[in-house]
DNA sequence: CGGTATCCGAACTGATACTG
DNA sequence: CAGTATCAGTTCGGATACCG
């Protein structure tokens, strides 16, 4: 199957037009795909699984993991705040959102031994700088937001 | 149901610690909330379904229109060229991406009078504006993949 | 308070077949 | 070539009920 490094290798850096590595998703379909490749036995369109765009677009991908950044942005909150913060969010969804956020290693849970029990989230030095990145799309969402309007108005009339 | 520009101003510039106005969800449900809210018949907790981030987040929020933006960074591409590069999208995903983003703005699409036929994609200014921030979390993902790696490897391990 | 478990309809996605 | 239409499988997401 080759390094696993040089298959990293094929992933695109930023966007320069190099060759397919885009493997996005991570549906049966896809990962039947992938095996095969790995075992040699399908035609060579070499794609990384591990292609960093992947993982963060599957994180940046879910409608609630950047609102939950964005709402630690000003520090460590529990549970109930975030819920009550981030408006028309279910439990579920919620701690979901937040299970895959920790794993990441974006958040933190800390667990207070108190009797109601109390938990905390806060972001954590990877979050912080993840979450540079995601309050400028908001910003440029907040910027550009009537120019979009316009044309989709534009292409709606069409 | 007061001013729309008040509404607007509702939502929270760059996620400073301002109460709950999120809406990011388009669903039947929330959308029946919102509704009820604007009739004035419920609980008055103020939140904009025009949030500038909820925009951004659903465009960015499909796994596939930050590929497509990222592989019209370097300039305009057939719709074949599209599907070859992005491994994995298929015909419908890929139109119905495509004409997201020319709905919003972000991409022109140009039709050649030809035989066969022939379309091309390219990046509006304003596509191109939101490329240098997906591209930067492209650049976010390669330059901290081995970290989320390493959590995740941490927190599955536990 | 801060979850987990289950159920179920809605939405997403891809495969396939067909068209200008 | 560049789509559109249709259909089936999967996942998503919320409501509800219950637990430590």
């Amino acid at each position: 199957m080759g390094t696993p490094s040089a298959r990293d290798k094929n992933c695109p850096p930023t966007a320069t037009g190099t060759s397919v590595p885009y493997f996005p998703l991570e549906s049966r379909h896809l990962q039947v795909r992938y095996a095969l490749k790995e075992s040699g036995n399908v035609n060579p369109d070499p794609f990384s699984r591990n292609c960093g765009s992947r993982k963060v677009i599957d994180r940046i991908g879910d409608r609630w993991s950047v609102l939950v950044v964005l709402t630690l942005a000003d520090g460590e909150k529990r549970y109930g705040e975030l819920a009550e913060r981030i408006d028309g969010i279910s439990q579920k969804m919620l701690t979901q959102t937040l299970r895959g956020l920790e794993r990441d290693g974006i958040v933190t849970r800390t667990v207070h031994a108190s009797v109601p029990p109390r938990v905390d989230y806060a972001l954590t030095d990877l979050g912080r700088s993840l979450l540079d990145l995601v309050a400028g799309l908001e910003e440029w969402a907040t910027r550009h937001l009537a120019e979009v309007e316009a044309a989709q108005a534009r292409y709606d009339a069409r």
